[in-house]
DNA sequence: ATAGGGTTAG
């Protein structure tokens, strides 16, 4: 390899001879010079041709300075392709479609949108690959705004018939939750591919529809004009995962071994995750087990899977065999291990973990890890400390919903009723799940005996319109999906069920694991009478 | 010359 790029190196420079002279070059150089810079991967390259370029006078040369800018976006130093792009006589749509999917691969999908207004204020006229390019970057952003005008100028240029183009548009929709929007402009494709047909099933699978998902991936296979490959498998099974469709996610496995795919890494770590979220902690173990040389992402689906099922060790053991590995963590692996601490009380382990992530692991925490974190402390009642740690960081909306919700949902349950209202104030502030908000304060009013501000808080619900869809878990049973609503035992052995929660709450009362079951998830209105009447039974009974 | 799809948490 490295052989190479000395050789590399070495023809650039014989290939140019270009010093001192401005004589036009021959094709034949040009050619040799454009292979260089595409197969050029390190950091001198580029900017050594630059200087050679600069002194020859071909910077005017748009195609020539369009490798340049290449070349630049590959050894990712974006900033000197921009500097290059700035200093263009005449950039056309090739110049500015490379930036934008430059700043794409260099994180920063805000500025590809930034340069397409720019090229929208130059007489350079965007193509498919602009089209494709941007639209990645509204669904990288799940910016459905933007999207939509995108799409708007999609149909206004005329490629509302280009495969690439309406994909990327498939997958914005999904990326952005609008299924039905996604499903909308694939239904309206004339030409469609493996990728537009996997766009698709990820759109469902990503929005909670798993049983869509598999219906459409029922119908690709019906078409038997090509094979699933392996990115449409692990969507596929992510689709299994999130709608615990065990079944489905077996004869899917089944697929996954008759095309080849099971030594690929994000397959397995897919399989692993849909096991464990299925109930087979043995068979995610088995799959994790089987993948040679495990990367960062399966490792950290094992992580979660074994802290889901409880075994916080297990996690930590499996986080301690990677880094031995020299296999390092990322942003996630960290929210799996602290997620497992926190399941499994091994709370001082978590705040290690947390407070060694930037020094010893470089991995900065972020809202999500202090979410954590704050779960993690609220489970065993520290709640002073978790409430000054959510006080001690900055948050956006969305990442402020899932801090103080998580704080909210554990003093409710720990009954620190002064934390819930905290909570709960800057839940609704931020202006998310705010449905949710409400009524988990009044349950923890309810909680406290504090009837009167609990039916205040319904009557503002009411006035203002906030309506908390109920929520709900289910299991499939052979062909039948059994579903089950948060404050609802109206179901077929109902009392059965309540009875055995019961017999789980004095157990886990006699082990010391439990200070008493809340049964208080009230999603609607016209169930509080029966909430109501469970608690006056449940307080009523010894 | 430049473009599209997969994973991990709550």
């Amino acid at each position: 390899m490295k052989k190479r790029l000395s050789h590399n190196l070495v023809s650039a420079v014989n290939s140019l001879h270009l010093s001192g002279s401005s004589k036009p070059l021959s094709f034949h150089k040009k050619t040799r010079f454009i292979q260089t810079v595409q197969t050029c991967n390190n950091l001198v390259l580029p900017t050594l041709t630059h200087s050679k370029i600069l002194k020859s006078g071909l910077l005017n040369d748009t195609i020539i300075t369009n490798h340049l800018i290449n070349g630049y976006i590959k050894s990712q130093q974006i900033s000197q392709a921009h500097q290059v792009f700035d200093e263009m006589p005449e950039p056309n749509v090739v110049s500015y479609t490379s930036l934008m999917s430059g700043y794409i691969s260099a994180s920063k999908p805000q500025l590809c949108l930034w340069m397409f207004r720019e090229m929208h204020n130059s007489l350079v006229l965007p193509n498919e690959f602009t089209f494709a390019t941007v639209v990645n970057a509204c669904s990288i952003l799940a910016d459905l705004q933007k999207g939509k005008q995108v799409h708007g100028l999609v149909e206004v240029f005329g490629f509302r018939f280009n495969l690439v183009v309406c994909s990327s548009l498939v997958d914005m929709y999904g990326k952005c939750n609008e299924v039905d929007f996604a499903q909308l402009v694939f239904d309206s494709m004339a030409d469609k591919n493996v990728v537009s047909w996997t766009s698709m099933i990820t759109a469902y699978a990503q929005n909670g529809r798993g049983n869509e998902a598999l219906e459409v991936f029922r119908e690709f296979n019906l078409l038997d004009w090509e094979i699933p490959n392996k990115f449409m498998l692990a969507s596929v099974i992510n689709a299994c995962a999130s709608s615990g469709k065990l079944v489905s996610g077996k004869t899917t496995h089944g697929a996954v071994i008759r095309h080849g795919h099971d030594s690929n890494d994000i397959v397995a770590s897919t399989l692993v995750d849909m096991y464990a979220k299925c109930g087979c902690i043995v068979y995610a173990a088995r799959v994790f087990r089987r993948v040679q040389n495990p990367c960062v992402i399966p490792y950290t689906s094992m992580i979660v899977a074994a802290g889901k099922h409880g075994h916080g060790k297990v996690s930590i053991e499996l986080f301690e065999e990677m880094i031995d590995k020299r296999i390092k963590p990322n942003d996630v692996t960290f929210v799996a291990v602290l997620h497992a601490c926190s399941h499994s009380g091994l709370v001082d382990q978590g705040l290690e973990y947390f407070n060694s992530m930037s020094w010893k692991h470089g991995v900065v925490p972020e809202a999500k890890h202090y979410t954590c974190v704050v779960d993690m402390l609220s489970r065993i009642g520290r709640f002073d400390e978790a409430y000054r740690l959510a006080k001690s960081i900055k948050v956006n909306p969305n990442e402020g919903a899932s801090l103080w919700g998580t704080l909210l949902s554990a003093s409710r349950l720990h009954g620190r009723l002064d934390i819930a209202v905290e909570a709960s104030k800057r839940l609704i502030e931020s202006d998310q799940q705010v449905d949710g908000a409400y009524v988990t304060l009044s349950n923890a009013y309810v909680l406290a005996g504090e009837w009167e501000n609990a039916n205040d808080l319904r009557k503002k619900m009411k006035q203002t319109g906030v309506c908390k869809e109920p929520g709900c878990s289910w299991i499939d049973i052979k062909d039948s999906t059994y579903v089950f609503y948060a404050g609802n035992i109206s179901f077929k052995r109902g009392t059965e069920v309540l009875r055995m929660l019961k017999e789980l709450e004095r157990e886990m009362k006699e082990k010391g694991r439990s200070k008493g079951l809340v049964f208080v998830d009230v999603e609607e209105e016209a169930m509080e009478e029966t909430v109501d009447h469970w608690l006056k039974r449940l307080n009523r009974e010894p």
